[in-house]
DNA sequence: TACGGTCAAGGTAGT
DNA sequence: ACTACCTTGACCGTA
């Protein structure tokens, strides 16, 4: 079995939750006001989704915007923490697994004690939104960042800056990128820190290392204990290596399928969004009527 | 209302 | 040295 979700927006609904604002208009009323407009969007998606057959939503980073940034004017845990409990809830009820993905600014491995400071209040403010939405099974999805010349020093220093983090490493997720770390390298860095794999089959299509597709998603899936997370995403053929494309590929999207170990949720990296699914991927969304919608067209036993 | 330049942050690779 | 690019476009001043 396979879930099926898409990052940060919907373009059908036109709904967003990454609405934000500039760092220089950066008051309380403001920030308050796009994070309502982050958590309706966000409800509307989940409900949406729920329709459409669609089982994953990646929250976009923007949600709280400048919740890490030491200027934030407010306590943006306790303003929303009620309103992320029942949007985590609801989303349980929807059967919508939810997730982040921290930017590339964000790199736990620097040899820069300033970006590694400013990173893990980044993770630690994504971290919170999981704890606050209250989802078990969330997913924080982090890359490993730069090699600075040096790849085992760089990875020992990603490992030892992220012991320790409590609330980050529950929900912690480690991804191969396009041309620094592969699946196994990932490998290494999540057993060290005890957390799961997600492959990139772009990422990895671009920077496989030794391994086939199969053999990175066999290694990367005895990783989790909750359902294995894959991304996968397809080239755009008029633009360079790694730029996404607007659909899914069918030939990926065979691919895929081919090299699964086993049930998987699929988050689906194009540009399209929820529209750049390929044909033969829909029969992977199951719909769910709603509760009003199921009684006004099935017959009734009585 | 539409357009286009610009936006917190890091790091790499191509020119 | 400069630029484009990335998990994701959205904001905002100006016309």
């Amino acid at each position: 079995m396979i879930r099926l979700g898409y990052p940060c927006e919907n373009l059908t609904l036109r709904a967003s939750t990454n609405h934000t604002l500039r760092l220089a208009s950066l008051t309380e009323e403001r920030v308050q006001a796009k994070v309502a407009e982050n958590l309706k969007d966000l409800e509307r998606i989940l409900r949406w989704n729920r329709e459409a057959g669609f089982g994953l939503f990646r929250i976009g980073q923007h949600l709280v915007p400048f919740a890490s940034h030491p200027h934030f004017p407010y306590d943006w845990a306790k303003a929303h923490g009620g309103e992320l409990g029942r949007l985590g809830a609801l989303a349980q009820a929807l059967g919508q697994r939810l997730s982040l993905h921290p930017g590339q600014y964000v790199n736990p491995g620097s040899p820069d004690p300033r970006v590694v400071e400013r990173s893990l209040a980044e993770l630690r403010y994504s971290a919170r939104v999981l704890t606050l939405l209250g989802v078990e099974d969330g997913v924080l999805v982090l890359h490993l960042g730069g090699t600075y010349g040096d790849r085992e020093k760089a990875l020992r220093r990603f490992v030892a800056n992220l012991q320790g983090e409590r609330e980050v490493l529950r929900f912690l997720a480690l991804e191969n990128d396009e041309r620094l770390w592969s699946v196994k390298e990932v490998l290494r860095a999540a057993e060290a820190l005890g957390v799961p794999v997600v492959v990139d089959t772009l990422h990895h299509a671009l920077n496989p290392g030794q391994l086939s597709l199969e053999e990175a998603l066999g290694l990367a899936f005895l990783t989790w204990g909750t359902r294995p997370k894959v991304h996968l995403a397809s080239q755009d053929p008029r633009k360079r290596p790694g730029a996404h494309a607007f659909a899914v590929a069918e030939e990926d999207w065979e691919a895929l399928l081919q090299a699964l170990p086993g049930p998987a949720d699929v988050m689906v990296e194009v540009k399209g969004k929820e529209q750049g699914l390929p044909e033969k991927a829909r029969v992977y969304l199951s719909p769910q009527a709603t509760p009003t919608a199921a009684h006004a067209t099935e017959g009734r036993s009585f």
